[in-house]
DNA sequence: GGCTCAATACCAAGAACTGGGTATGGGCAA
DNA sequence: TTGCCCATACCCAGTTCTTGGTATTGAGCC
């Protein structure tokens, strides 16, 4: 697709060079990363903007690879710029390069598909370093964002493994819980199964006492909510 | 053990000095982590341990602030550690530093409770600077690693967001979806939103058609699924 | 102005679910 | 051994769902 030369191997991203765009509000920090990119013979800088709007039609009009973004941006947030990369150059890596730090940034960025976040702090960022992790598929991100991400990710064991609760199901309820998730009716489940009909709404009633619900829907909502089924 | 002159300044986690546990089975590695540890004044080796049990051993009986371990031990597993510590030790951090980069690795790592992982990569990390990192409550993390996390992060609100097909469901139908989720009848929803009783299986109807569902529950498990409802 | 679609409303029959019992074996632990 | 729990099975009455129609109103689009 559309990279110049390239066709072939390229087993990083190798043979073909960088194609950036950078999106920074602050002329001097911009210009210092302008200057970075030029004196660096792996990158070609496609565009400099100072505006959401211009990252915008930069993304539009010209073919890229990497888009260094602040997100603090006069029109507008940068992490617009980094979801409509992701529609129109899906094959594009982003990265941002701000202050902000707080978590729901973080993740908005992240989930907005950057693959990068460092963050704009007294230590003078080592650019050329971050975009060559990037282009070698690793994810160049300052100790203080990937907090923000361990957490995440950490929190959300949390909740499955105890739980306080955790009402225990038996392997037959884990069957009919399953079973329900997928629509089966009753008769169905007891077919499947190879039990009676009347024995299904037993551990159905089981199910829903355990769960603290009156019928299927809140049984699948709570059973899922709680982690008892995996999605 | 060289802890040397003690508690003075210290910025940080500043008062106390950092209690460390160093677990790897390498004999030289651990010695270079053993000595770059004695020869910085933030942290005191409280224990050093090439296997599993002597870790969990160290952390049954010793105070510490952080255990600093590799995942590949003769006798198990570090991952294992990290867990113990959480459980007995809460409010110490643990870092991985490990050769490991797989996916399921990385991820088990981080949802035991680890706080930081290195690569054990050709670079020779800084463990001091990672130290500090995780003391602050950062999180030291290589960017290879990085990547995993934020491909994680990143795949759910993918599923979200665009899903192939990512069938777009009106407000109303939203709201019939988490009445559904709720465990309310129709007569029940259809109070609540102040319509009809007939009105209620028709937005139902649309959703089942939608979802190419054909009953709540396995509306329920769909909806879920595919992340329409969010836990 | 037509067209599509969301949202509203109504009817009715048959299928499925819910909740109340009771009861028998088998397995496991005190 | 006794007691508890899981799994099994049955009955029944009442409630709720599902699915097949039809129809009106307003919003947005060509």
């Amino acid at each position: 697709m559309s990279v110049s030369d390239g066709d072939g191997q390229s087993g990083k991203r190798g043979a073909s060079i960088c194609r950036i765009i950078v999106t920074e509000d602050d002329d001097a920090v911009r210009e210092r990363f302008v200057r970075l990119i030029a004196d660096w013979d792996g990158g070609e800088l496609v565009a400099e903007s100072a505006t959401l709007s211009d990252t915008l039609a930069a993304i539009r009009e010209s073919e890229i690879d990497l888009l260094i973004t602040d997100l603090n941006l006069p029109d507008g947030n940068g992490i617009e710029a980094i979801k409509a990369l992701g529609v129109i150059q899906p094959h594009a890596e982003a990265m941002v390069i701000s202050v902000l730090a707080d978590d729901r940034t973080v993740l908005d960025s992240i989930e907005a598909g950057a693959s990068g976040y460092l963050l704009k702090d007294a230590d003078p960022v080592d650019l050329v370093e971050a975009i060559n992790d990037l282009m070698a598929g690793r994810s160049p991100i300052s100790s203080r964002i990937a907090r923000v991400l361990v957490k995440r990710l950490a929190e959300r064991s949390e909740r499955a493994a105890e739980d306080t609760d955790a009402p225990k199901m038996t392997p037959r309820e884990m069957d009919i819980l399953w079973g329900i998730a997928k629509g089966f009716t009753s008769d169905e489940l007891a077919a499947s199964l190879g039990i009676s009909r009347q024995t299904v709404p037993v551990h159905i009633r089981n199910i829903y006492r355990k769960l603290q619900v009156s019928n299927r829907s809140e049984a699948m909502f709570e059973a899922t909510r709680q982690g008892i089924i995996r999605l």
